[in-house]
DNA sequence: TATTGTTATACTCTATAACTATA
DNA sequence: TATAGTTATAGAGTATAACAATA
């Protein structure tokens, strides 16, 4: 293959375009939800609120400090989004969205779905085939 | 094709993949360089340094602020792996690996070669697919 | 008047450590 | 003693705006 950046190995250069597609899924997502006002890890969080979850999954999927998802929540709840709930276990605190939320959460749905985005630069089969690279990068 | 959360579409399934996969592979760059005794930006600068380049034409290749290579470039001074020298306009400042520059230079390129990173996980048809369809995306 | 690089400043994102309340 | 969440703090990375030198 023919290395665009001299000497470059083609290794990184595999890197740096994953990076910049990743920049560019980022700015497009952050475009697809500006319209609702949300900022990005706030319509991004919504996204794996489709059932209630303690705030340390919340964390986990997020893959961040769970220090840092106790602002996200405040953020949640100032705006009537989502409420700390506890669980069975009082140590756990699970975070719901309102219906406010849950009303929300389908708009971001639908603008993460409509946006003209990088995905549409790809039809349905590549988009296969980059799933199925992805999935064996991202094993153990 | 099957979607592994209940009701991510696609698209933003795809997208979390990207930026997962980005972040393997900065993690990777990162443990590839660590040995050198670089932070890794200042590893994938020396990448861009293979012939001299004005602050702007860095701030260009690394997609941050002009103002943020500075800081950059006196790091770099002040390890005594590049220097800045006036170009023809006087304006524009040049700059350059020293000698000593080079040589870590080449070692950032072998580590990166040699270094088993994310991209191992495919084979040489995987890669080059992998590289067209991250061209088709990062097209404008 | 426009451009290059610099400085000073501030903002965003995130992690660490100490704390509380439960278990 | 161990775990969930919180608080306060600090660090990395980066941007913005005003500035000096040059074109």
């Amino acid at each position: 293959m023919a290395r665009t950046t001299a000497d470059i190995a083609q290794h990184a250069r595999l890197s740096e375009m994953v990076v910049a597609a990743a920049d560019r899924a980022r700015a497009n997502f952050a475009d697809a939800v500006k319209h609702i006002g949300l900022p990005p890890h706030l319509a991004r969080t919504l996204l794996f609120l489709h059932e209630p979850r303690a705030m340390r999954s919340v964390a986990n999927e997020l893959v961040c400090d769970p220090s840092h998802v106790t602002g996200i929540a405040d953020d949640l709840e100032a705006r009537g989004l989502a409420t700390r709930t506890p669980g069975t276990d009082r140590r756990i605190k699970l975070l719901s969205l309102t219906p406010k939320g849950e009303a929300v959460r389908r708009q971001v749905v639908a603008a993460v779905d409509d946006h003209t985005g990088f995905v549409d630069m790809l039809d349905e089969s590549q988009r296969k085939t980059l799933a199925e690279l992805l999935t064996l990068i991202l094993e153990d």
